[in-house]
DNA sequence: TTTTGAGTTGTTCGA
DNA sequence: GTCGAACAACTCAAA
């Protein structure tokens, strides 16, 4: 039985818009699937934040689809077994998708493409998630790159990448649909206790509010970008990552709209704000560019001198105390709790409470890494390990060990009024200015004034910074000497 | 082929 | 108070 129907596999590419695969489908019947397999990941399992991201996501896609006469088909199961049963059921011709790159989605779509192939299916995968597919940007000697400037300008030498598509007007639906599951049995949101109020509150999870998000971004910050960036109580930032994660919208939309407003003027004398954000997309794609070429980024370090690093056990309960927000480092906790109320962090807080964990409190990076996956919902397996080794000074291009955030200054510096502690840590919110990145410094009476007991209503500092400092520039020492030796 | 200069995000110290 | 130097080692790419 052979309909010629297209089934459109929806992986991390949530989107009509800007979709490949979805496209080459939409001459003829389409049956679009997504399959849930939370197996498939192993121990990169979404963490609840993403499923709650995923559940909206689906919903969405479902409406947009709808809108063009289709519909989601969702199963769930392990894809190739999924795969097969509508195959079967359905008598499908054709399997299109949008390729994945982490190292377990590539080796489960090359044994799919295989398998599918050799029985007379035809196969066909798209890039909707990157400008440059990683194999394709390379050094002058003909390898990958380890260095970001020389990526940046390979990348820029490639020229631009190639413009989105738009969306297809209407799909042809088959002559009858297959089973779906329903959404909700999937159990994606949190229930006893529902915890998504913070999610809800910070993020319209969809293809609209996507775009949405790119073009108030656009029209707000964009002119500023390079400047205000830094400024985690100021909204200066996209806030895209997660849309760019669900692929709910691509890289080259992003890339195309701010080329738009630099061809049309619209940021005029603002060219080089602009440019720092578009370093920003390449960014993440250097990232995907990493782990495609070490597949085993998420787990060891690139530097393997960083092997031998001799972290510590955490016997005194700080990797819980990071966690959750009781450091007594302003700075730390009001990033940690907004990421554990939203599901997101300024990233220039970041690379402060990495560094906090990774330098004051010499915690593996693999622990952060684990936990930014719990509890992310832009949790991105390239993003977060390239960037848990850079700040571990372990990765590509990383920190130089020396350079150790002070979480005292970093505040003063980049959250001068205050404005960004004040909101999460409501504790020290009413300390003067002088005193809200440094609590432990202020005067009794001032303490007092501000209803701060520390120890009571905020803890200390469970470690001094001066000296987790000089600790850690000892450890990075004693590697050193590993090496020598 | 070899050499050379440059490279996202910082802090501290001493002049 | 400000300012420059120092804090490694390595990759990349141009010369």
């Amino acid at each position: 039985m052979n309909d010629n129907i297209t089934l459109v596999w929806f992986r991390q590419d949530l989107r009509l818009a800007d979709n490949p695969a979805l496209k080459a489908a939409a001459s003829g019947r389409v049956i679009p699937v997504y399959i849930h397999d939370p197996q498939a990941a192993g121990e990169w399992a979404m963490g609840g934040a993403a499923q709650w991201w995923l559940h909206h996501s689906l919903a969405d896609l479902d409406r947009n689809l709808q809108a063009l006469g289709s519909r989601l088909i969702l199963r769930h199961g392990s894809a190739p077994a999924v795969l097969d049963d509508l195959i079967a059921e359905v008598g499908v011709s054709r399997v299109v998708w949008n390729r994945c790159y982490e190292p377990w989605a590539i080796a489960r779509d090359r044994a799919v493409k295989g398998d599918l192939k050799a029985r007379g299916l035809q196969v066909e995968s798209f890039n909707a998630s990157l400008l440059f597919e990683p194999w394709t940007i390379r050094s002058g000697a003909g390898g990958p790159f380890r260095v970001y400037t020389p990526f940046w300008r390979a990348c820029r030498a490639a020229g631009g990448p190639s413009a989105p598509e738009a969306a297809p007007d209407r799909l042809e639906a088959p002559a009858v649909w297959p089973h779906s599951e329903r959404l909700n049995d999937w159990h994606l949101l949190p229930t006893a206790p529902d915890w998504s109020g913070g999610l809800r509150t910070a993020w319209t999870p969809g293809e609209a509010a996507a775009r949405d998000r790119l073009i108030a971004f656009l029209d707000r910050a964009l002119g500023q970008y390079r400047d205000r960036r830094n400024e985690p109580g100021v909204p200066a930032t996209s806030g895209l990552s997660p849309h760019l994660h669900w692929g709910e919208i691509g890289p080259r939309q992003v890339w195309s709209a701010v080329a738009d407003r630099l061809e049309t003027g619209a940021v005029a004398g603002r060219e080089g704000q602009a440019e720092t954000f578009l370093k920003e997309i390449v960014w993440r794609e250097f990232s995907y560019h990493l782990l495609f070429h070490n597949p085993d980024l998420p787990h060891r370090p690139l530097n393997a001198r960083f092997e031998d690093f001799p972290w510590t056990d955490d016997e005194t309960g700080h990797l819980a105390a990071w966690q959750r927000g009781r450091t007594g480092y302003p700075i730390v906790d009001a990033g940690m709790r907004q990421l554990w109320a939203t599901g997101w962090m300024h990233n220039r807080v970041r690379m402060v409470v990495a560094s906090f964990l990774v330098k004051d409190l010499l915690l593996p990076w693999q622990a952060g890494e684990a936990w930014f996956w719990d509890t992310l919902v832009d949790a991105d397996l390239a993003s977060n390990s390239a960037s848990w080794q850079w700040v571990a000074g372990c990765g590509a291009d990383a920190a130089p060990y020396f350079r150790v955030f002070n979480p005292v200054l970093q505040g003063e510096k980049f959250d001068p009024a205050g404005a960004y502690v004040r909101h999460w840590v409501p504790e020290v919110a009413r300390l003067p200015d002088r005193f809200v990145h440094r609590p432990w410094q202020a005067p009794g009476e001032v303490l007092e004034a501000a209803g701060v007991r520390l120890g009571e209503t905020y803890p200390g500092p469970i470690v001094d910074h001066s000296e987790a400092r000089a600790r850690a520039l000892a450890a990075f020492e004693r590697i050193k000497q590993t090496d020598a030796a």
